[in-house]
DNA sequence: ATGAAAGCGCTAACAC
DNA sequence: GTGTTAGCGCTTTCAT
């Protein structure tokens, strides 16, 4: 506007006001090189007022680097998991390291189809990437990927090298045990099922690890684990009644854990028409990515912080970019602990 | 890998093994210009096996353009919200227009600290800005929205030019509508507070606006409105309380509209004590942008589709690009309706 | 149908 | 302290 120029203003422009060359004001903006104080401050002030803002394509292509992260990921949740808080501290985390972040989500249904990839996984764009994507990544991701011509760190699936997930085994164990130490015996695990069971496709690791851990932990103690599941999933108009079902049984469980808070609300439901009175008859821990809204019982949670782990697979992606771009160097699988989030839904059992 | 280097294969390079000029394998990679079908084919195959990808940098650089779109957003939620399904959305209509995503979120707390703005606002990195924030912009950006540097798009704001949002005022109308025509005439509005409020913060016009439609509406039928609201906020553990004691009152609502489903959890819990069954003594509305998990009553909603919300303001942002650099005419702001989703939560009032 | 020349905006290396 | 030269990888223009 002020050049009366609707084309963005250029260094070689300052320049020419300044009556200087490029190369000093260069040197002026970003501080280098020898340059006189006098005329550093006029470099930034004309720059200021001519609202010069650097070509970022033309800086990439100099510096041979674009300071730019890839994230590749997807909304269905089936494939992909991304909260809010997870990209927040990728974001927060690649602002501290001066990199930008840059999506690409990898569209639903078809995968293989090579006009609609990103343009982002076909150009050359960013200089590292974090794949934020469990399953059946599409071709172009692989080749890249796999190959090793970006380097890459993989969120929240478990990988042999370049990898951080949530210790959801141990996590699974740590719940069990947190029962056990206040008593109780009868101890359940709770899940309706994925969607994805039903179709052969593989489905997350958490689904198996969190009751492995729960297991093991159960075996450890010699007691015998108690699996409330369906293998090919229970409809949503079934659930509560499935749940008055199970906790009508004699020894019904003293206490549950779920493998996520989506799956409590039926039981809870099921357990007030039945007459038990949470946490008195029944305690609860249930997997949870955030503190859920305040309510009558603040639930027991085992609490996945995704702020962990966006922060933790930066550094990671991080450390990679550092090592000399010849080596490369793979990095060793990173597990991030679940913590035990001290609720009000976990008593030690009824008569105790 | 193939050719035993590290960096990145160029057009140069693939020139030199075919015995072509670099012209010829960019003319054969794009399919522009003339060149015979026999070369296209060597080319694409040598491109493929050498892995080649072209450099984005230099092609911004000559093309004018980087093909990217800025998305300037907080995780705030005083200051703005960004579901997954907006940005999916966005990502997606981006994509169908063979445009790149980039990030850029505004820090929390302090803003106007120079070093840590994004680099994608400091530098010439995209070519139109999607702005998903709503109080209290930095400066850097100001600067360049305002000053029309950068062709921009408000989301989720009321802005006096392009922008897109909601039709929260239209949507609190229609709620009360809906409610009236089913019979009820003591209907009431909720709303717990918004914390903003409590700093002299202003904040999102929708508080404003639904509760307005919402008067209207009552007005308009002749009826007195009913705030069931505390201007200081409610806290946390007082509101089954507080809804216990509305809803004792012998003129209490027969039906309330809500202004989140967040509000309404405590609402159901009161009524639940005092004996009133839902829907049959008291019918609810809330607003969302989620259809709310499955549980044992359905709510009607005033549900927001965020999937249009994002592709809207693509849709006008392409349309600001695509007039002449030199015009970048303004678009009028562009409300978007908020439907109806019947649930099952809304019925005439008792003895009706 | 193919190639030579030029230049997008910037900066590292080297004069002066 | 400042300026000159050169080139990053690509594409448009214009010869051949």
């Amino acid at each position: 506007v002020l050049t009366g120029d609707s084309v963005a203003t250029t260094l070689k422009e300052i320049a020419a006001a300044l009556g200087l060359s490029p190369v000093s004001v260069s040197k002026a903006l970003r501080g280098s090189g020898r340059i006189s104080e006098e005329t550093r401050r006029r470099v930034m002030e004309a720059a200021r007022k001519m609202r010069y803002r650097p070509h970022g394509a033309a800086r990439s292509m100099r510096e041979g680097r674009t300071g730019i992260i890839g994230l590749i990921y997807s909304t269905e949740q089936t494939k992909g998991n991304l909260p809010l808080e997870q990209l927040s501290a990728i974001q927060e985390a690649l602002s501290e390291n001066s990199f930008d972040l840059m999506l690409a989500e990898v569209p639903t249904g078809q995968l293989g189809q090579p006009g609609k990839t990103s343009s982002l996984l076909r150009h050359w764009m960013a200089d590292g990437m974090l794949i934020n994507h469990q399953i059946a990544l599409p071709e172009a991701v692989n080749e890249l990927v796999e190959g090793d011509h970006v380097p890459a760190i993989w969120i929240n699936s478990k990988q042999p090298h370049n990898c951080v997930f949530f210790d959801d085994y141990g996590a699974g164990r740590r719940a069990a045990e947190h029962l056990l130490q206040l008593g109780h015996r009868r101890i359940a695990y709770l899940d309706y099922g994925h969607p994805a069971q039903t179709l052969y496709a593989p489905y997350h690791y958490s689904v198996l690890d969190r009751y492995l851990g729960y297991e093991h932990a159960m075996q450890a103690a010699g007691l015998q684990p108690r699996l409330i599941m369906a293998p090919d999933g229970i409809g949503a108009g079934e659930r509560v009644a499935a749940c008055r079902q199970w906790l009508a049984q004699p020894d019904r469980p003293t206490a549950v854990i779920a493998y996520s808070t989506n799956n409590t609300t039926p039981l809870q439901f099921a357990a007030a028409e039945i007459g038990l009175k949470l946490p008195r008859d029944l305690s609860l821990i249930a997997f949870s990515g955030v503190t859920p809204p305040d309510s009558d019982l603040r639930l027991t949670l085992m609490l996945q912080s995704y702020r962990r782990l966006g922060q933790q697979s930066v550094h990671r992606l991080m450390g990679r970019l550092a090592a000399d771009a010849g080596a490369q160097a793979s990095q060793e699988p990173l597990a991030i602990p679940i913590d035990l989030y001290h609720g009000q839904s976990c008593v030690p059992p009824p008569g105790q």
